[in-house]
DNA sequence: CGCAGTATTGAAGTAGGTCAAATGTAGTGG
DNA sequence: CCACTACATTTGACCTACTTCAATACTGCG
């Protein structure tokens, strides 16, 4: 836990050509590993930098999981994301002096902390800064991406997207199993979704009923992924109670690619 | 229109120390200001750049107005947002190759062509780099705050949201009077803002019967911008129908800044 | 004038919010 | 280990803010 040898987490890390404690990559000689980033421990509900901070470096995650959340000028505040091993916290576009959302561990946590001159420093590389930026590229997109579920898609869509996504995640990190542990409340998801808890539990509840997943309380298993996809796209009027009987032989879907 | 000399959104350019066009600046001598741009007209419904589609140059607004429209790769649109003269479009954040959204005029309008390799070479002055990174981050600070209304504030509070922040881009322009002429149809408020048309058409009704604005067609009047504040705050119920009686002194919003 | 696009307004339906109660789970200290 | 507390989750019943459907009016343009 609070060795500081390479983890599993360190495989898909943006610093992983560059840093000691990553693992050897086949594909480069690695001759120059100079960054040997110190290590943090944050206990679950504390934040690892807040909003409006300035940024002082980034932090690889390690161990745990995270939720961003953005309070905006009048006090309304929302969960913009989630975060597992190996993504990169604390990573601001367009040079920011300042953190533009906080970071709050959802289960006890361990980080790398990378300064940012040593980040700076790093980015004259080109190779490095392309897959920084494309990093943050993709950061915009998802952010996009949510704007658009929570402006124009219905609950069970949006829910659907995020268990999708979710799985997605668990996927590239390794797991081959389709069980995942939900780091976050339902309050989190909700909050994330443009929801109330009651509606996220109640469409988990009505998820698992129609066989499309199976959930007990943090405990998640995804059942029939190209069922949640046909949600996601919304071809699927989504029984209210009782599908009808009719099946219609789950038709596929043209793009079940979630966020 | 067509004339190729200052107009006054130059003065509001990012571009304006460094462009030809744009007035002399008090401050500066103006030694050098090499950027002298083409233009492009484009008529209303056109777009003037799609997403998608490489980045080939940023288009500073001169006359008219745009939308920017994203589609989610399911196939589902959102307007992220509108631009007035003065705004430049089509600047992405992060290095990106391609453009993040499409930019459609609302009615015909008429930009500046500043090709990249010219941003580019400007990028070098680092106060003009911070200025376009500010920008950037204004940007991406403005949709995040659209993603907590549309997230979680009423349909109500999102309207007012909008139209003090649309009053507030007219005076920044010069705007003197409460007056302003809508470029964007009901419906493309309605995207914005994740809300159906008739939502938007029959709040501007209901802000109009009490008071608030005055709004026939796309000319809007803005009367009691503290009470639309109000309203944007939630410090007030709105009122159904008639207001109810007791009117509690229209207290002050501790923060009525829109966007 | 008459048509096409846009806006307003009404009536009815519903998805999701709100309020409330019951159950489950984890943590703490005896 | 267990009792007790605090909090998370589920589920139900009701309610309303918003959508949907539909009809009517306004604006601009050939």
């Amino acid at each position: 836990m609070s060795d500081p040898a390479a983890s599993p987490s360190c495989s898909l890390c943006l610093f992983r050509h560059v840093c000691r404690d990553a693992p050897a990559t086949g594909t480069r000689p690695d001759a120059e590993k100079p960054l040997q980033p110190t290590h943090l421990i944050v206990p679950a509900g504390d934040a690892i930098f807040r909003q409006g901070r300035p940024v002082t470096a980034v932090f690889p995650l390690r161990q745990g999981s995270a939720k961003q959340v953005y309070e905006s000028p009048l006090g309304w505040r929302q969960v913009t994301g989630f975060s597992l091993p190996g993504d990169v916290l604390g990573l601001e576009p367009n040079e920011a002096p300042a953190h533009s959302v906080s970071a709050l561990a959802l289960q006890d946590t361990e980080c790398c902390v990378v300064p940012v001159e040593a980040l700076r420093t790093h980015m004259a590389d080109a190779g490095f800064r392309d897959s920084v930026r494309a990093v943050m590229r993709h950061q915009a997109e998802r952010e996009r991406i949510l704007l658009v579920a929570v402006g124009s898609m219905k609950a069970a869509q949006r829910l659907a997207m995020l268990l999708l996504d979710l799985d997605a995640e668990h996927r590239r990190r390794g797991g081959t199993d389709s069980a995942l542990t939900l780091a976050m409340s339902r309050t989190d998801i909700a909050s994330l979704l443009g929801l109330t808890l009651e509606t996220v539990s109640r469409l988990l509840s009505r998820f698992a009923s129609v066989g499309l997943i199976s959930v007990r309380q943090r405990r998640l298993r995804l059942i029939d992924r190209d069922g949640l996809a046909a949600v996601y796209a919304d071809l699927d009027p989504m029984p209210r109670q009782i599908p009808a009987a009719i099946g219609p032989l789950a038709g596929n879907v043209d793009e079940p690619r979630p966020f």
